[in-house]
RNA sequence: GCGACCGUAGCUCAGUUGGCAGAGCGCCAGGUUGUGGUCCUGGACGUCGCGGGUUCGAGCCCCGUCGGUCGCCCCA
């Protein structure tokens, strides 16, 4: 190989069987966008490199690609995640938007991080979002069409869970112990890294917030505290600590999951915490065994206004085709050779003989003007063998062999009259599934095929 | 940014104590004035990731570097 090129560390080429397979993926994610009512849209690639550092602080520069144009003064960077240009987006129509707004995107993401499984510095994820709505229905609604997208792609409830909670619930339970208001924050984030810290530095954590009860215990219980969201709320705010009553966030989001029929998809886990500061109400992850979150997403009422524009409640995931991918190969729901997702020719057309090939970029462009996926041999052969070994290898459904009046099934040996006369004359048609071959006019090809 | 393991044909890999770079699959062409995904024969394809060092001689040993894989940090 003297190629002394390499795609740049992180980033992917997308053959065609890697494409198809992309294809795939993102067929399922569209379509179950355009089937819950969401509508897409896109924005630049790259954007001010200021726009990443108002909710992320100036930390995350590292995590970006960022550059300057030469000679120029403004600092850019690839796009990293898709919310701040939506809600640039949002803002920047301010109150004109009609409720809800629902808007979904595909785009490519840029991380400067080390790769490892699951994590490249390229990547594409589904953003949905749906803005406007406060409503337990809104998050419903949302957390309905991830799952849906996944089963377009074949996974089944048990092989994903949707694992939720909800900022407010867990607010009462730290509350509870005496957590004061300013420290919420700090103990959110202590939550989520409740397993990674060292016991004795959690406990040092723990006790610095101020809290006047055991908040080390708690947090501890708020982390462990599972229940499926079919099951009544009696046992969570047990674990939890706190009455039912409490919970009365959860309950209402389990009425909306039930009505959309997907509460069997989903599980109460008070240890998703999410690591962003924005989340203002349900946060959920969908997990697989063995896998990073497929996806993660919640409710972020506050972001919009952040990034200049009206209070506009919302609520949107994101799901990334990486770990996405590596799931579905994992359950052997992606083909061993990706070729097999690729559109399937209508028709392969072969001659067999020079006369026969002189009138085949004629009959081939009629086919594409018909409307149907045509291809043809390019190879010089008038081997009918090896030219309908290159029309199976094809995948295509038919195969039209011309100039052929004299030999195959059905021919009956003709005398040889009108070979090469393929306007007007006969051509065979061989189902290249069941084998079957019939000849035809050329005049009948085309709704033939169409039929 | 840190650590471990790995880089030989398009793909999967073999390659002995350091001694002339190999196999299977795939690809191309013939066997076949002819009906497919079978078979047979032949062919193309390698600076052994790249650079340096040791050696009479390096795919093999040493150093560096670039990639890959898997962890850590981070995770929007």
């Amino acid at each position: 190989m003297a190629n002394s090129h390499q795609a740049p560390k992180g980033t992917r080429d997308f053959y065609p069987a890697d494409m198809a397979v992309r294809r795939h993926i993102e067929a399922a994610w569209r379509g179950a966008s355009i089937r819950h009512g969401f509508d897409e849209i896109d924005g630049p690639t790259f954007e001010h490199l200021g726009l990443y550092t108002v909710k992320s602080g100036e930390g995350i520069v590292n995590e970006l690609f960022s550059f300057r144009r030469a000679g120029g003064e403004n600092d850019y960077a690839l796009r990293p995640e898709f919310t701040p240009t939506l809600a640039r987006m949002v803002a920047a129509r301010g109150s004109a938007l009609p409720v809800p707004t629902k808007w979904f995107a595909v785009p490519n993401f840029f991380r400067a991080e080390r790769p490892q499984r699951g994590r490249l510095r390229e990547f594409f994820q589904w953003n949905v979002d749906l803005l406007g709505l406060d409503t337990p229905g809104a998050d419903s609604e949302v957390i309905g069409t991830a799952i849906a997208a996944l089963e377009a792609l074949g996974l089944k409830q048990g092989d994903v869970t949707v694992k939720l909670s909800h900022r407010g619930a867990v607010a009462g339970a730290l509350r509870a112990v005496g957590v004061p208001d300013e420290q919420l924050g700090a103990a959110f984030a202590l939550l989520d890294r409740r397993d990674k810290l060292p016991p004795e530095e959690f406990a040092k954590r723990a006790a610095a917030l101020g809290a006047t009860g055991d908040l080390g215990e708690a947090i501890t219980r708020l982390a462990r505290a599972t229940a499926p969201a079919s099951a009544g709320l009696d046992g969570l705010a047990r674990d939890v600590g706190v009455p039912a009553a409490e919970l009365g966030a959860l309950e209402a989001l389990r009425d909306a999951l039930r009505a959309a029929g997907i509460e069997d998809w989903c599980q109460w886990d008070c240890g998703i915490v999410r690591g962003l500061a924005y989340y203002t109400g349900v946060v959920f992850e969908i997990h697989a065994a063995g896998e990073r979150a497929v996806a993660g997403g919640g409710r972020y009422d506050g972001l919009v206004e952040l990034f200049g524009g009206p209070h506009t409640p919302a609520v949107g995931f994101g799901m990334g085709d990486v770990v996405l991918g590596n799931l579905l190969r994992d359950k052997g729901l992606l083909p061993a050779d990706g070729m097999e997702l690729l559109p399937r020719p209508d028709v392969f057309v072969v001659a067999a003989n020079d006369a026969a090939a002189a009138q085949m970029p004629s009959i081939v462009s009629s086919l594409r003007r018909a409307g149907l996926h045509a291809r043809h041999s390019y190879k010089a052969t008038r081997n009918v063998g090896k030219l309908l070994g290159e029309a199976g290898k094809s995948r295509a459904r038919f195969a039209v062999i011309l100039g052929d009046g004299c030999v195959g099934a059905g021919a009956g040996g003709g005398t040889g009259a009108g070979m090469g006369e393929v306007p007007g004359g006969i051509v065979q048609l061989k189902d290249l599934g069941s084998g079957e071959q019939r000849e035809l006019p050329m005049s009948e090809l085309i709704s033939a095929l169409k039929s």
